[in-house]
DNA sequence: TATAGGACCTGTAGTAACTACAGGTTCAAG
DNA sequence: CTTGAACCTGTAGTTACTACAGGTCCTATA
């Protein structure tokens, strides 16, 4: 029964460490993403390294646009230690095209946007072409 | 006091001719985007021509991307008719800025995530490079 | 040891822009 | 007059947090 002196760490240490704020960790930790941690006498939460390293993954992974949802799966995929790479793989290829989709879609609009505003000729006009062009019926989505 | 003939459209009709859902358009009479129309002796909406124009003008700004509170703003430009074309053009411009950096935080995510899935290789790896990458505690946001 | 004040606690409500009910009422066709 | 589609209100759920209010705890200093 050696005692092992392991570092821990407060909610605003851990907070600093990973770069997720307080309020956030603790929304993960209702969220299920995050194990309740133990906490001292006084109910302060105390974490290992270990929790500083998964709200790092979790920082990182929401900085790559994956959902909640998505990281959930993730951590799962990490957690059972696994040959599950070719799953981890398919998760990652399908948010690559997600975000590709949203891209294509911003681009759409910046087409559109562009456009609008070289037409507009400053304050010259008593007609805007910007709201004119939004007024304008074209464009309707197909209704199946 | 001539009667005159004014067409008119239920709120299924409108949302039809507009592309506005019907919990939609009601929900954006809640917002305040749309004046609460006049109603049938039994309650239901009855909408006029402007109202599907004014749906399909903020159906359209929409899908270029402007928030409902910049819809708000457009409309008030619209409806104030007056020589606010500069004004208009700032939200726009201001928008397609906001586009742009949209397409470029994606632009960041694609090619780390396209990183990540090309040094997957397959599932004959033991450890998955992707969930080794995001453990990974580089890129920590910048401690101001 | 007392105390000040920063860090922490819980629980609730707010954000954007809808969407989805439940449980009713009205309208229009036959 | 009856049926059933369309409409009505009001509330709650979604995503991923953020922002309180109103407390309690921890720790460094005097």
């Amino acid at each position: 029964m050696g005692s092992q002196t392991e570092t821990t760490y407060s909610i605003g240490e851990v907070a600093r460490r990973s770069g997720v704020k307080i309020e956030t960790i603790r929304f993960y930790e209702r969220s299920g993403l995050l194990a309740p941690p133990p906490r001292t006498t006084g109910g302060h939460r105390v974490y290992s390294r270990a929790e500083a390293k998964r709200l790092n993954f979790i920082r990182r992974a929401r900085e790559l646009g994956f959902t909640l949802a998505q990281v959930r799966e993730l951590l799962a995929f990490a957690d059972e230690r696994g040959a599950t790479c070719a799953e981890v793989e398919r998760l990652a290829r399908d948010h690559l095209a997600e975000v590709r989709s949203r891209i294509a879609d911003l681009a759409r609009m910046d087409v559109v946007l562009s456009d609008l505003v070289t037409h507009c000729a400053g304050d010259k006009v008593p007609e805007c072409p910007i709201l004119e062009a939004l007024f304008d019926e074209r464009d309707r989505p197909r209704t199946s």
